[in-house]
DNA sequence: AAGAGGCCCTGATAGC
DNA sequence: TGCTATCAGGGCCTCT
């Protein structure tokens, strides 16, 4: 599901939830693992620690508490974080609270107390208000980091932060210049750029007039610089307007995105293309779907 | 050693 | 209605 867009929205709804109250009050875990096991103990560490920000790598979210504690959480296809109110005897009763870190080994105890729904596998419990991760096919994860050393190592191999500018069009030339594979297959390589998935690898292709069949290597200086102010322009929108919910993206707040409605090409295979009018086409690149214009894009 | 393909998992939808 | 097949926003691992 999520792709730069939408784990921006995400962070931002993240940080406004908590940034007042932002010391941990309790952690709960639902099951034992994600696509990788939960830290069931070592959570612990975090209890009482403050969050001090939430930051963005790519599609990866980087809680930041004090004491040089990290949690790194990636949505996968298809999670999501809300925010949800406490009661307030819920927030303020340590025995509730022990109880709920008990839920850890039995999540039915959760879900009777009608705060937790299917697919609900993280609570984050801050005073008043709880973070809830939910996440139908789990193949995202919650890693405990506990050194920001640890965390630059774990993103020493991700490739340029696409709407930050501390990088050219000159290095991305030297990232792709010798590339063989396609121009969509580097876009989505997140050791080149990172943040950009399969929906806004077609959009930013389509508004840079390029094909995504196009060699990276072949790609010329005009296209290059073409397809870097679509990607700024493209990210950049998606996120003003909420992201994308192809099927089951929601905010923090469980609202949709809206940026879906101003596909060019993405799903939209037989329609006509907004600009010149041919059908728009479909064929898969690595197991992905690709939508493109055949006239539009060279 | 870059690049393609399989795989992890559930749910929605299409077709019979 | 109910079965089966296919597909879905990602990224890691394996094989070539």
């Amino acid at each position: 599901m999520p792709e730069l867009p939408e784990v921006e929205i995400t962070r931002r709804g993240l940080w406004a939830g908590i940034r007042k109250r932002p010391q941990l009050q309790d952690l709960v875990f639902h099951r034992k693992d994600l696509r990788y096991p939960l830290p069931l103990q070592n959570g612990k560490k975090l209890l009482n620690h403050r969050v001090v920000q939430i930051e963005r790598r790519g599609k990866y979210l980087i809680f930041v508490f004090d004491h040089d504690l990290f949690v790194i959480s990636h949505l996968g296809m298809s999670g999501t974080w809300r925010v949800q109110q406490l009661q307030l005897q819920q927030s303020l009763h340590s025995e509730q609270t022990q109880q709920l870190l008990q839920t850890v080994q039995n999540s039915s105890q959760g879900r009777s107390q009608n705060r937790i729904g299917p697919h609900d596998h993280i609570e984050m419990i801050f005073e008043g208000l709880e973070l809830i991760y939910n996440d139908p096919r789990r193949f995202g994860f919650f890693l405990l980091l506990d050194s920001r050393k640890k965390v630059e190592k774990y993103f020493e191999n991700m490739g340029f932060e696409p709407l930050s500018s501390d990088w050219s069009a000159d290095d991305l030339y030297k990232k792709i210049h010798s590339r063989q594979q396609n121009i969509k297959s580097a876009l989505m390589d997140q050791k080149i750029i990172v943040g950009i998935g399969n929906i806004y690898a077609c959009e930013i292709l389509f508004r840079a007039g390029v094909s995504p069949w196009k060699r990276a290597s072949r790609i010329n200086q005009e296209s290059l610089e073409k397809i870097i102010l679509q990607t700024r322009v493209v990210l950049q929108e998606a996120i003003d307007r909420g992201g994308s919910s192809i099927q089951d993206f929601k905010n923090t707040a469980g609202h949709l995105g809206d940026f879906q409605k101003n596909f060019s090409v993405y799903g939209r295979e037989g329609e006509a293309c907004r600009k010149c009018g041919h059908k728009i086409r479909q064929r898969k690149n690595q197991g992905r779907s690709t939508f493109w214009c055949s006239k539009c894009q060279h």
